[in-house]
DNA sequence: GCCGAACCTGTCAGAGACTGTCAAGTTAGG
DNA sequence: CCTAACTTGACAGTCTCTGACAGGTTCGGC
């Protein structure tokens, strides 16, 4: 049943739903994201409280939810990549999947200073980690997947696919980090690449 | 006048904290966080619901509240490390710190089904990732002036020290599942050695 | 074009986590 | 003993989020 061509029912409700994000994101940019309460939003685009959480399951997800999405392509990403690639090389390429959400030429006069903000409001950046930790456990089973299929297994105790998953997405925000410290100057691309190279997986066809 | 013997009223204080934190852990084994109301606990205790609030911000900090404490030793201890040691070896031993909450011969058997629920929760998991994201703008901090008082100072678009915290941090979560999906069998310290053997960090005095 | 089914919406009602306020009781210290 | 500080319970209120119901709209088949 499911539409593989959008259909009318499913593109109006994408409008409606990126016109709620669109008003929430600016009186987010404009008085604070906690200062903001459904109500406003919802007052903003004309409709009812109870119909904003028929689009979004939380207020948080106003902000991060688009989150989801590329989450699930990184994932997709992450499985289409060669058995034999080193994990490591792996991780960068589906982080390449992220750069043109944050570092297109248009977006990235709105999507700076949302980050700001995620970054600097307590709910919103628990909630980011909390996305990113769901991503980390299903690219960990992915890994355990593709290392099962090569003919070597980790055992379940084996922390070493989670721990490297872990420092790659470390390594992402630290990027993230650094280049909203430095004014956002370079491509977020090399960004990763900088906070990558400090690091270095040691087995799962590590490269040293 | 913070009293440095802790004084009556705070020794009060802190019993009565951990007469509501005890019923209210016992309360969320029994019956799950989520199921578990304010007004449930306050009546266990036979108190108001007001008064909990008055000793725990957030229901969240009735679980991961003490995490709070801890971090501050293992801040402190960093900043007492000697300034030439390799940074992943600083973390592995202000990690140390963590192990006897977790591992000790008596907590083991609380500490571990607490830790269980704390991942299987989506908001405790979101509230325990922030603290350690807290943690960690710390650390970078910290680390970033001993690598100016040593005169190498690193640049503030520079990822380093944030990259090696935040994997040294992904270490200690994969030590953290690993160590339960293998069912708390061995050491914690040495599941947090198995984990941090797994990654190398290239600069900030590595040791490679 | 018509009709039943699925969908969307607003309104109301309610739970639960917090927060501010105030009055009453308890304690600390001179 | 007495005043000031602290603590508590009770009440009311905000805000996020959920369930239920009724009315209107759209879709697919005929």
């Amino acid at each position: 049943m499911t539409d593989s061509q959008p259909g009318l029912r499913e593109r109006t409700r994408r409008a409606v739903q990126k016109e709620i994000t669109d008003a929430a994101n600016a009186l987010f940019l404009e008085r604070g994201y906690e200062e903001t309460t459904i109500g406003d939003i919802a007052a903003a685009v004309g409709m009812s409280q109870r119909s904003v959480f028929r689009y979004f399951p939380t207020k948080e997800d106003l902000v991060v939810g688009k989150f989801d999405f590329v989450a699930d392509d990184m994932l997709q990403a992450l499985r289409e990549r060669p058995a034999g690639e080193p994990v490591w090389e792996s991780m960068r390429r589906i982080f390449d999947l992220l750069v043109p959400y944050v570092d297109a030429p248009g977006r990235r006069q709105v999507a700076e200073p949302m980050q700001r903000i995620v970054f600097s409001t307590p709910t919103l950046l628990a909630s980011y980690l909390q996305k990113l930790q769901l991503l980390q456990d299903t690219a960990d089973t992915a890994l355990r997947e593709r290392a099962a299929a090569a003919g070597v297994p980790y055992h379940d105790s084996d922390p070493t696919p989670r721990a490297i998953v872990g420092a790659a997405f470390a390594c992402l925000l630290a990027a993230q980090h650094a280049w909203l410290a430095g004014g956002a100057e370079g491509t977020f691309a090399t960004a990763i690449d900088r906070a990558m190279a400090t690091i270095t997986p040691r087995s799962g066809n590590g490269a040293c």
